[in-house]
DNA sequence: GCTAGAACCTGTAGTAGCTACAGATACAAG
DNA sequence: CTTGTATCTGTAGCTACTACAGGTTCTAGC
């Protein structure tokens, strides 16, 4: 089987080496095969492991949903427990988006009161003297 | 002029008093008197401060951010600067709130090929061995 | 005045997920 | 054999807190 060193799985994933490196001290990388000299020798399944990371990443699951992610791929996963982990991380993602514009609007409001000239009151920082929503 | 202590401004604000020194440490609270024994005392004006903090935080602005409009606030602020700065922050919201929503449709489409029954291969798990967006 | 208990003090370490060094060694090409 | 790139380990930094441990101060009741 083909032997990739750090650099080019970096290279062919966009992961920067420090981070495969990291990966790998917190345990969602395997820990890899070393070259006589101590340099990392990765395989084929170890280069598509790091771009299931990397896609996972970027649809924002944790490292820790990565992990158990990563076993459930690995041991003849359920579906059933894959998909409730992804519906989790959806209604968290959907819960965020919420929050945001929430923000959005009463950002928007408060900014909208403001004329932007170089008057010597301002709207906006009346605005974040005043107390949030109780609670 | 009344004086608090800093478990009072805590109670009032809603921020923990640990949170409160260490806005104390990185320099967005002033450093406050204190009592013969040592311990913190507060004014008006301070606990006042405090909360435009909070409200800054709830509304996303980073302690960098607050840092600014705490310095505008204080020097006969020019409602221009104030107006930027919050424009640029709520940039920020609306990118945030498109990369999610991006997200959220990637997943929901991952997600909805995925029957969620025992079964021995998982859509969910093939999409995220596949390459994310090119760049 | 004394004591119990709440409130406060400092300092440090931990959280997520990297990123950025420094200083040393390995490897490939000529 | 040299040069230059790649890799190594280990540590510290980032944001914005949070959570201790182990000690001191303050306040209320007697």
């Amino acid at each position: 089987m083909r032997a990739y060193r750090i650099g080019e799985i970096s290279r062919r994933t966009r992961v920067k080496i420090e981070t495969i490196r990291y990966y790998e001290r917190v345990g969602v990388m395997p820990v890899p095969d070393r070259s006589e000299g101590g340099s990392r020798i990765y395989n084929l399944e170890q280069l598509k492991r790091l771009s299931f990371i990397k896609r996972s990443r970027e649809l924002g699951f944790s490292l820790d949903d990565i992990r158990r992610l990563l076993s459930l791929a690995d041991g003849g996963h359920s579906c059933g427990e894959v998909k409730a982990l992804t519906q989790r991380h959806l209604t968290g993602v959907r819960e965020k988006i919420a929050d945001l514009q929430r923000l959005e609007k009463t950002l928007d409001m408060i900014s909208s009161r403001c004329s932007g000239d170089d008057a010597p009151e301002c709207p906006v920082i009346d605005a974040l003297f005043e107390a949030g929503p109780p609670g």
